[in-house]
RNA sequence: CGGGGUGUAGCUCAGCCAGGUAGAGCGCCAGCUUUGGGAGCUGGAUGCCGGAGGUUCGAAUCCUCUCGCCCCGACCA
């Protein structure tokens, strides 16, 4: 993609508006643009990075066995007059009238449709067990919006459905999407501890919250350190026995300041006191919804029960904040290769020089041929204006590409996230902006 | 939902107290110069001063109402 054609629209200046660092960086390197209060547009440079943690997010789902589907944004009130929760929901909860003057609302999580299309379609406990998710967009009325994506009204979110046969199996389900919690975080580049979390009346032990931590986050959250440094599991048999990795990872101590009490047993030494940043959070809730909804199979024996249930949430959106939060500097933002929205930026330093034009044009060539997401940089700005734009954006990889350096036949190739240059020549940075090892 | 603040050019903001032809910097357009860390000079475009009423000879400025947005607290992926 060339710069001069790709829409994005930078600010030099902080807007007014933005509080926190990521919502600045954001709206400053033409990711997004409000709409109304806590509604944003995504343009392609934020779009393009939702995407790629949507994709990932995705990914884990399905391996874990989950199954993805798309359920309405617009629902009927009838669902949740039935659950019992329309008139528990409250204020949040957009509420619309058709022109026919039935009650819709526009949904803020999905538990109700969910089970309304496993009850009209499953009814043996030999279907059994079954994960189903979407990624989608939901909206809840928030009082007061905040810190851009972070907080949003309107929020991309991945809500995963279990439907079990008995609580020995429901606690399966749970532990797959436990695991692949883990997995997907840690594929963001983010380091996400799983904390105890309140519970509701039923699921007992089987509520987390999943934290990352970030000077900025929203809530005190204290964990022993060794969580930090623990590896995240590798090559997982998700049909295999996964309760001794969620076991090794809830032995130690981890909560937020709700849950934080005195006595943790943790040596001062190891304890961690940080702020966090929700991205994630699992809980089993039982017949909540199954048997006000008749939500029943056939079991072996005669007669019928209500499913054992679980849901399980991905904040998509509030991660491209999260992850900003995490992963920023003065200049800018630092993608992780994985979620960067290009590969790398190419900067022609002196663009209608024929040769620069020359070199840039074939690496942006080879590189895009290689399947490299490559921003070239093709304007007519100055040298310090083209650094500062690329620091601020946050592209894994800078490629510079200057008369000086082709003097010498050699270009130059920047990490972002350590400043470290190298100077090479074109053919050996080519190489290894291709090279697997350096991300993409 | 309580408390506070704010709306003036694309962005950041001044002007309002004390009414009298709407401003600056950045950005944008044109030209010349410049070219390895957000360049310089010259010229130019851009505003229903959030909206509606009112007071006044005259309102960005004073009054009333209204809408939007932000921040702090109580709630949430």
């Amino acid at each position: 993609m060339r710069l001069s054609r790709f829409f994005l629209p930078l600010l030099k200046e902080n807007p007014a508006d933005a509080e926190i660092v990521s919502h600045r960086l954001m709206l400053r390197a033409g990711m997004i643009r409000q709409h109304a209060s806590g509604i944003y547009n995504w343009l392609p440079l934020g779009y393009r990075v939702l995407r790629r943690i949507e994709q990932i997010v995705r990914e884990e789902q399905d391996a874990a066995g989950a199954q993805e589907i798309l359920m309405p944004t617009i629902q009927s009130a009838e669902l949740w007059r039935e659950s019992g929760r329309y008139e528990d929901y409250g204020k949040e909860m957009l509420r619309i009238k058709d022109r026919h003057d039935r009650d819709m609302l526009y949904g803020p999580t999905h538990e109700e449709v969910v089970t309304d299309v496993f009850r009209k379609n499953i009814h043996s406990y030999r279907d059994l067990p079954k994960i189903l998710y979407q990624i989608h967009w939901k909206f809840r009325d928030e009082v007061r919006p905040r810190f851009g994506v972070m907080r949003g009204r309107e929020f991309l979110m991945k809500d995963a459905y279990s439907f079990d046969l008995d609580m020995e199996a429901a606690r399966r389900s749970y532990n797959r999407m436990f695991v692949a919690y883990l997995r997907t975080f840690r594929r963001m580049g983010l380091t996400a501890i799983p904390m105890a979390a309140d519970s509701g009346p039923i699921g007992g032990d089987m509520s987390h919250e999943f934290i990352i931590l970030a000077d900025t986050g929203e809530s005190a959250v204290f964990c022993h350190k060794a969580l930090l440094e623990k590896p995240t599991p590798e090559s997982v048999n998700y049909e295999g026995d996964l309760q001794p990795v969620v076991d090794e990872w809830t032995s130690l101590y981890a909560a937020t300041d709700e849950k934080h009490t005195e006595n943790h047993g943790v040596a001062p030494e190891d304890l961690i006191s940080a702020r966090g940043i929700e991205v994630g959070h699992i809980f089993n809730f039982g017949l909540k919804y199954s048997r006000p909804m008749d939500a029943v199979v056939q079991t072996v024996s005669d007669g019928t029960i209500p499913v054992q249930m679980g849901s399980y949430g991905i904040g998509v959106s509030r991660l491209v904040g999260a992850i900003i939060e995490a992963s920023h500097d003065d200049a800018g933002i630092i993608w992780p290769d994985s979620v960067a929205p290009f590969h790398v930026g190419l900067i022609n330093l002196k663009a209608g020089d024929v040769e620069t034009d020359r070199v840039c044009a074939e690496i942006d060539a080879r590189l895009s041929a290689a399947g490299v997401d490559v921003l070239y940089d093709d304007t007519q700005e100055r040298p310090g204006a083209k650094f500062a734009t690329m620091d601020l954006i946050g592209l894994p990889w800078q490629l510079i590409v200057g008369p000086r350096g082709l003097e010498k036949g050699v270009v130059e190739l920047k990490r972002r996230a350590t400043g470290e240059r190298y100077e090479v020549s074109m053919e050996t940075a080519i190489d290894r902006l291709i090279a697997p090892s350096s991300g993409s």
